[in-house]
DNA sequence: AGAAAGCGGTACGACAACGTACAGAGATCT
DNA sequence: AGATCTCTGTACGTTGTCGTACCGCTTTCT
């Protein structure tokens, strides 16, 4: 159904110089994303990293009593798992799979040896890894000063920056869940940009119709971190 | 009037092999830090990093209207200008003297050059980047869940664990700035606290009397960032 | 075809935080 | 000592979001 070519679009390796590509590429695994799966649970020691392709993957922290915020995004542009070579091993953090599709795996030791050549792939990450924490530190602003109306177009965005389509099959609830909100507050944001034409909603389907109508309803904070992201991971192989 | 000791005491410093600290060392400036100072402003290119010994520094987002959130607490725990070495140069951020006191200050080619010795200093650097990181993302996670009361309460901790002192020079205005709420929100906080007996307020003074009383009151997320930060910079120096 | 389950739309009272404004208390300056 | 300025306490109407509940429309299953 999926074409062999999605296997290739993982914005990190797709920039990675030949040398280091070759080296790499013998190991990287393609595995299935079903929507839900839990990459990693708050605390677990990782055996792996995932690049992923047609998938995109949550960073969320779960709170104790069960309610949940989500605190980056990663997709073809990204890897999970940065706490491997970050040094602590894990993160208090959940990764579920938002959207299923596919991802490379790669073995955590192959990647901690290529991360301490401390090479253009260690370069690489670490740019990756700073532009991260700019989304991270933007959810934070858009938490405390944004409404759910932009938020959601925030999250929108930035998800379909991260997939090959503009479409998303996604509940309400789902995304309720992500942006740490109820889900008819969500409900009521989807039916405005609905109602504005820039969006199509239903049943776990979503379209975006008008990519240029959410980019003016949307607050800064998109915009700062998609800068951020075109900034520290160009096209350019000169990383 | 402030002991020589002091200047002692950062933490990443302090635990740096004797190699490594006997190399940066002769390049370690002391330099005072004026409350309201702006060590960088957002997208500078940075000459200096700094270690903050007796001065808190706060990184926040600073809105197109003026309004801003904290991003992350920086003190004697830690270092300003991370950007520097994960390879971006900048960050749309901006760093503000929070609390006056002195830091060192190095050169940003000395640092650059430790950290791609690819050694001890690199992998300490990279564990409080991940601290950092953690600190940012629960910082999500307590805008988007918690009261103001709670935020006060995790904004007061997480201060006091970078601080020499149980007492902090600030007004109201100042926190309400962090905090990214109005200024009164935080007087009507502070009250509480203070009728509980946990702090002592006056004009640009707190005073923190009853620290436990404060952890009963604080939400989780203070909890998770300390863990996470004893985790990954422990005092051993074994890293 | 009919039943069951999942998902989306709507409603309503409660409440935390907002914007704004003003007055009193404490510090600082001359 | 008195004037000035800064900081804190308080008030009030407004608003966005919450918690919760219920209903109806799709889709899926049997």
């Amino acid at each position: 159904m999926e074409s062999e070519q999605h296997f290739k679009e993982n914005h990190l390796l797709s920039v990675l110089p030949e040398a280091e590509r070759a080296r790499v590429e013998p190991y990287l695994v393609p595995v299935e994303m079903p929507l839900g799966q839990v990459v990693y649970e708050s605390g677990d020691r990782l055996d792996h990293v995932y690049f992923p392709t047609t998938s995109i993957v949550s960073l969320l922290y779960v709170m104790e009593d069960g309610a949940s915020a989500e605190i980056a995004i990663v997709g073809n542009e990204g890897i999970i798992g940065i706490a491997l070579f970050m040094g602590g091993e894990t993160t208090p953090n959940r990764a579920v799979v938002q959207s299923a599709g596919q991802a490379y795996r790669l073995d955590a030791r192959i990647l901690k040896e290529e991360f301490h050549r401390a090479g253009p792939v260690q370069r690489l990450l670490l740019r990756y890894t700073q532009a991260l924490i700019t989304q991270m530190a933007q959810t934070a602003v858009c938490n405390r000063h944004h409404s759910i109306d932009q938020q959601l177009c925030r999250w929108l965005l930035l998800s379909m920056d991260r997939l090959p389509s503009n479409e998303l099959k996604m509940t309400q609830e789902l995304i309720a869940n992500m942006l740490g909100v109820r889900r008819s507050g969500v409900t009521e944001a989807a039916l405005k940009l609905q109602d504005a034409g820039l969006i199509r909603y239903g049943h776990g389907h979503i379209e975006v119709l008008d990519r240029p109508g959410l980019e003016k309803r949307v607050c800064e904070c998109y915009g700062v971190v998609k800068r951020e992201f075109d900034r520290l991971l160009p096209d350019l192989r000169a990383i």
